[in-house]
DNA sequence: ACTTTAAGTATACAAGTGTACGCTGAAAAT
DNA sequence: ATTTTCAGCGTACACTTGTATACTTAAAGT
């Protein structure tokens, strides 16, 4: 049976995705990693690599862009939960950290390249955290009724905040998980509240609204 | 006229300390730096590095401390400043980011290491961001008579949000970082506001307390 | 005055790196 | 059936790296 070129090469390229991917650790960051060891982990000759990628470089920017794709799935599954539990709050810090623990290597990643030493890398990973942001500001504009901006800036202070305890939770005992959990929630809920104050003011004379802002 | 050995050997560890500094920028992180690349820049011989320090993480460490020390002093200045102007938030955060731009080395250097792959460094960090942070609750508690414990939670979620404010401020153009420090206030207005709002049920028993976060 | 100590150096080596060059063999195009 | 294309490999080269060993030399200790 003759094999398809093109498969054949999609097939390398992932091997050398998935060979980065499983390179990541918490000692091990992506910059870190060399072309050669990148191709030894794949099991392919060192120059094979030039065949799928110009540099290490754009290998990282895929691997980012594969992250996005895990994010936005983890995201569907949050709205989920929160169809289901109610409280957006809770649902989505407790999916998140449920993420970091079923793939740590995408977090690694976009944790560490987020505040990295490429430009090019901490826009990609930007990029992929608006999606959350935005996402999560829609969601508080259309719940709570508040101008688009400062919904933006409140979910951006709510993501970079679950983000943030995702990072620590790698670092502690699974006891202590918990714990780190509910800190992050009732920051969340710090947020959501003094947004709801601030803002109420502003829209007084809109009568509809509900004025609380997580259950 | 001889100089004292001890004085020479401490000179030399200045030159170390000072070419590893000189070395972090935007594009390079500390823990991307060669021992050789050090011992160039600070115009000693390669072996030479090893009288003063056993190894690269050892130095990192010491920077690590040195930026601890930056900080603290940072802290005293914007303590300054909040009795000038009276609110503590917009001191707070616009003396950050005045931080940030006089000594971004420092800043770059914790940034990164506070997520790195090396656990002493992420420790190390992590204790000068405390100091930070027990300060800032100390002073919630005080003026807002708050239990100790979520004055913590309240000071850390600040804390964060003005470290990845600063982050932010680093790759922004001029012009956008009025508006990024604005962003920044506002997010931890919120915070104190719905932390007040949460927590003033509970002691409303307490008569004396002024029951507004800022001013 | 002599010896000891130790900061700084020069040389050297093994290991790892990115990548240029040329080849092979099989799939695709003609 | 013949030619072209191209994914993958082997070899090679110039570099950089950490660090071992042995040295110099001037300060400190005796």
């Amino acid at each position: 049976m003759t094999v398809n070129r093109a498969q054949q090469k999609e097939k390398t390229r992932r091997l050398i995705i998935d060979a980065a991917f499983r390179l990541l650790s918490q000692e091990r960051s992506y910059s870190s990693l060399s072309l050669r060891e990148v191709a030894r982990e794949a099991g392919i000759a060192p120059n094979s690599f030039y065949r799928h990628f110009e540099d290490m470089e754009e290998l990282g920017l895929t691997l980012v862009d594969e992250g996005g794709v895990a994010l936005r799935q983890l995201m569907r599954r949050a709205r989920q939960r929160i169809r289901d539990e109610g409280s957006v709050i809770s649902a989505s810090v407790e999916t998140f950290m449920e993420f970091i623990h079923s793939s740590p290597q995408v977090f690694y990643l976009l944790l560490r390249e987020r505040s990295g030493t490429s430009m090019a890398f901490r826009k990609a990973v930007s990029r992929e955290l608006q999606y959350f942001i935005v996402e999560l500001a829609d969601y508080i504009q259309q719940t709570q009724g508040y101008p688009a901006a400062d919904a933006k800036i409140q979910a951006e202070a709510m993501v970079i905040l679950v983000f943030n305890a995702g990072a620590d939770a790698l670092d502690c005992k699974p006891a202590e998980l918990k714990q780190l959990t509910d800190k992050a929630i009732t920051q969340l809920r710090y947020i959501a509240r003094g947004a709801d104050e601030f803002l109420k003011g502003r829209r007084s004379e809109s009568k509809k609204s509900a004025s609380r802002s997580d259950k």
